[in-house]
DNA sequence: CGGTCTCTTGACGGAGTTCAAAGCTAGTGG
DNA sequence: CCACTAGCTTTGAACTCCGTCAAGAGACCG
């Protein structure tokens, strides 16, 4: 099931044989149940997980209580609580699977072992985050300059098939509305 | 003036002499007036701006034709429309500065060649990608857990220097409301 | 001084929230 | 195979935050 990360890999970077033996070598796999938690508030996140397959969402709970998903993970990304799992501090964040999953983890002194050394995998890891923080700043443009409505439509267009496989009350959170005014939304537009 | 870019490299990595040399002899100055602009709707981005002194925004323009600022840098920050620079595209982005300011440059061309094969500036480039992730993650959850008036109150408390650096309308614009409302948010509080 | 750019103020309207109740659906156990 | 519960979604009424529009007041710069 390696081969799948080997795979992502060879999309973006050339290692040698034997750099991307260490860095696989140096990844373990879990599988964990829906509900179940990657990551729990409070706690030091000391890995980075790729997603083989399955679903998450990482949400905080505000000050009223109410959980508010920041960000959703699926097969072939990259997920961690970043200040967490760099700064080693507590998490703010909860990962947690919205389907039964498998992931490969790594622990953060092996991924700094291997990237003090590494030249492709520091590439690789700078191509990742330059894709995520060019994904983020599209989600940033749209949020400041679309209504709610046009959200989840905008939404429902780019994701036709992931829509279908998280709760809406999980979508509307990341959406940034409320269950009760997506479940409006839907209700309107019957043609 | 390329001192205080080689000071910041330093913070982060340990490059050999001849490293720093290559990287520092890659860029080039460049001074740049208020209200003029690094990047333009429409344009190839291909350089990435280090920013030596003076302050810029990045915004773009919406439909209804208002700009929406989703960014501002300042001293010691890099700036530049990611999406247009990685991908070669045509930016959806304006970068201008917002104070008479000084930046380093560097083209696309020649940052791929030195990513291309030095390991300490993969590892800088990757650290402030992450740096940037984790700010970003912040102002996510920001955004999703206070109301306006929190929002503008909470960024003056941690960047009491920065706010009376630019016009109010900016800062409303980046908060996500209007300066109207801001106005008004200024109104109330006058204990 | 005159014009442009920025900030303020107020009346009104609308998008989205809150709260509460009821309808659905799926899983669970008897 | 049915009954029950728990979690998810829908619906509606009252309410709030913030946007829109419009008009005026400073403030800065040539």
């Amino acid at each position: 099931m390696k081969e799948q990360l080997k795979n992502h890999i060879l999309k973006f970077v050339s290692p040698s044989e034997s750099e991307l033996k260490a860095f696989l070598n140096a990844t373990t796999f879990k599988t964990i149940k829906n509900k179940e938690y990657l990551v729990k508030e409070g706690q030091y996140c000391n890995y980075q997980y790729f997603i083989l397959n399955g679903c998450f969402r990482s949400f905080f709970v505000n000050k009223k209580g109410v959980e508010k998903v920041v960000n959703f993970g699926i097969e072939d990304w990259w997920l961690t609580d970043l200040d967490s799992f760099i700064n080693q501090k507590p998490s703010e964040l909860n990962i947690q699977a919205a389907e039964d999953s498998q992931v490969l983890k790594i622990s953060k002194e092996k991924l700094d072992a291997i990237l003090e050394k590494t030249l492709v995998l520091n590439q690789y890891f700078r191509i990742i985050h330059e894709k995520v923080r060019i994904a983020d700043q599209k989600r940033i443009q749209f949020m400041y300059s679309l209504s709610g409505e046009e959200l989840y439509h905008v939404f429902c267009q780019h994701n036709p098939d992931f829509v279908q496989r998280v709760p809406q009350y999980m979508l509307a959170s990341y959406l940034g509305f409320t269950p009760e005014f997506l479940s409006k939304i839907r209700g309107r537009k019957k043609t």
